[in-house]
DNA sequence: GCAGTGATCATA
DNA sequence: ATGATCACTGCC
């Protein structure tokens, strides 16, 4: 048997719903280069900003200097900075000129969108290019298929500001490792 | 629990 | 020009 060759990810699998793109982004690799080195993380959590009406996105304000990227071709990068310390790794969805994008939260063994981009030498120098081979940094496909048991679906993070309606929304995706559905079911809680 | 940190955006 | 906000993290 033949280890599947990987496959690199382009427009045409950026070019969906956001959250179809972040959930089919699980178990994906994020492959960054730096200098003759090449690595490959598991892509382990993500989150999906839908578009201008998600009050939750940069997108529901209209069109500014910094989100521009995301009103780019799918699979642009949109790469932003957080309370004045941490990038943000964002990889843009859906049709040109429709502001959407799923933000990259966690790897294999780096948690946190933060902690990823600082670990993977991510910064906004590739802020608005293509995620590519050329480019340094991009997703692959290894041929590896998801179980949908594997997947748990939560509300997004730190997104309380939007209201009730936009925060509550399960757009956030989370690959559970192999352990997690071994430990047997706990008991009905008490109490 | 909450301070750090500074670009960004709205308001003027 | 000024001030509030922030798709977070680390330390209390």
């Amino acid at each position: 048997m033949t280890a599947p060759k990987s496959v690199w990810l382009g427009p045409d699998f950026f070019r969906r719903d956001a959250k179809v793109v972040a959930r089919a982004l699980l178990g994906k690799a994020l492959v960054t280069s730096h200098g003759k080195t090449v690595s490959s993380h598991t892509i382990t959590e993500t989150e999906a900003y839908v578009g201008p009406h998600d009050l939750a996105s940069h997108s529901a304000r209209g069109r500014t200097n910094r989100n521009a990227p995301m009103f780019g071709p799918p699979g642009t990068l949109y790469i932003y900075r957080i309370y004045g310390l941490h990038w943000m790794l964002n990889v843009v969805t859906g049709e040109v000129g429709y502001p959407a994008a799923v933000l990259i939260r966690s790897v294999e063994a780096i948690t946190g969108p933060g902690r990823l981009t600082r670990g993977l030498g991510i910064t906004d120098r590739l802020n608005g290019q293509m995620a590519s081979r050329q480019a340094g940094l991009g997703f692959a496909d290894r041929g590896n298929r998801i179980a949908s048991r594997r997947i748990l679906r939560t509300a997004r993070i730190g997104v309380a500001y939007a209201g009730d309606i936009w925060a509550a929304k399960e757009y956030r995706f989370v690959l559970l490792p192999d352990a997690v559905l071994r430990v047997p079911r706990a008991k009905a809680a008490k109490g």
